[in-house]
DNA sequence: CAGTGGTCTAGACCACATC
DNA sequence: ATGTGGTCTAGACCACTGA
């Protein structure tokens, strides 16, 4: 006998850990509330702090948690949907979008924009930042880049960067027809300044949406959004009320 | 004086070490290159082999680098774009599209699927599992829930479940009329299955693709598929084909 | 078998928020 | 000043791959 072992389980302990507070938070947690600190659960568990972490981490990956230095970790609300692109398509800034105009310099795209803008490589173009705000909280930050050519009547007169001057842009684009539009979504990590607009830390997960916006058979403005993946849920079509239980991924099997 | 300390970056070793690494890798390395293990690595940095690790896996999950056990760390080649959405709306299962049917039982759907399905707690529908094969590589696993309402006619000549059962429940969908579709993407992590069909480890970051198929005024079928998030950007719309020069996000200031 | 990445520990110190 | 999460270390052992 000696080694008889029916633990036929060689389950990472932060994964089953995971599982075990995923369960006490559906079960003994309302929304808000906060938990025990690290060490305590930590030592709750008979795990290492790092072990610990590591389940914690899953969790806020999933939109289960939030954790905010010096405060604590807290049960965080269900995701929020997002509406991203609905049956109709139009330019950004169009009356009635959810975005709002932050500032607006001149400024040099990186490759992969300036290949979907064919503009030369150096050449400058019109880079608006805008934020995006739901419920109250910060969930998106943007860059639009529009190259001169696209807005080919904006006037010296409005001041040569800030929110108005944003504004102006985001104006003589409408006067053009869209003749349509295509994303691409992807995971990524927040730059040090999007982290900052969105009230998280440098690296934290975010979806980037990649949006061209044809007009006249070229590529008229490139929008580079980065979504909170912890809070947001984005949404295409016509789904953007319908409410979700709880998280529809992960869990052990 | 003493403590002059002209050092005015607190920034983390491992965000550093990771913008380093990102240089490094678009200038020094090709393609499927192995890197140095990562002990070396860590020692050849002067930093402990977890704070190297901390860096190589935000590179990896911009989908810059791929890890395997027991093999060593790759550099990764840009992501695939996987078409997510075209403007056509199909059921799924239509000729041509990118899914190859695995298996069909019958089960109890999760809260938020029966929720979309308005089916009562406890009802079975069919739970159908597909995969999707991109570039010889797996890229994502599904599960297609079907109400049995949906497909009334279904047959019971046809297997009890499996392959075979699969399609014909897809060939019955294809007899009605859909009046549309709509989706959700947010970020999750693999549970176990999915996992394995997806040739990672569980518990790695996958971007979640909700669709909800709308016929006769109710949701006839919904589709949770995991897309692997390292190695894939979800496109929608007609730029599929669009060539990204590289990771269009992340870096530091 | 040797070598890789994956997990885990038990500490330490730091940055930050709050009282 | 206290308590929180964030970073970092220097080890150890395990699970897996491939020769």
């Amino acid at each position: 006998m000696g080694t008889t072992q029916l633990e036929a389980a060689p389950e990472p302990k932060y994964w089953h850990l995971k599982t075990v507070l995923s369960e006490a938070l559906d079960s003994e947690f309302a929304v808000g509330e906060i938990l025990p600190n690290e060490r305590d659960l930590a030592a709750r568990f008979g795990v290492a702090r790092a072990t610990l972490r590591q389940a914690l981490e899953q969790l806020e990956l999933e939109g289960r948690l939030q954790r905010r230095r010096g405060v604590g970790t807290t049960v965080a609300p269900p995701r929020v949907g997002v509406a991203v692109a609905s049956t109709d398509q139009d330019w950004p800034g169009a009356s009635g979008d959810a975005w709002q105009a932050v500032d607006c310099v001149p400024d040099v795209p990186p490759a992969a924009v300036a290949d979907m803008l064919e503009t030369a490589p150096g050449e400058t173009v019109h880079v608006l930042r805008r934020t995006r705000v739901s419920h109250g909280q910060p969930v998106a930050a943007e860059l639009l880049y529009v190259p001169s050519t696209s807005v080919p009547d904006l006037t010296a007169i409005d001041a040569p960067s800030g929110a108005a001057r944003a504004r102006a842009v985001l104006r003589e684009l409408q006067r053009f027809g869209l003749d349509g539009q295509d994303r691409a979504v992807e995971l990524g990590s927040a730059r040090a300044d999007d982290a900052k607009e969105l009230d998280r830390l440098p690296g934290a997960p975010v979806l980037v949406v990649t949006t061209r916006y044809l007009s006249g058979g070229v590529t008229a403005a490139v929008s580079m959004a980065t979504y909170r993946a912890d809070t947001c849920r984005l949404t295409f079509g016509d789904s953007a009320g319908v409410e979700i239980h709880h998280a529809p991924h992960t869990q052990a099997s």
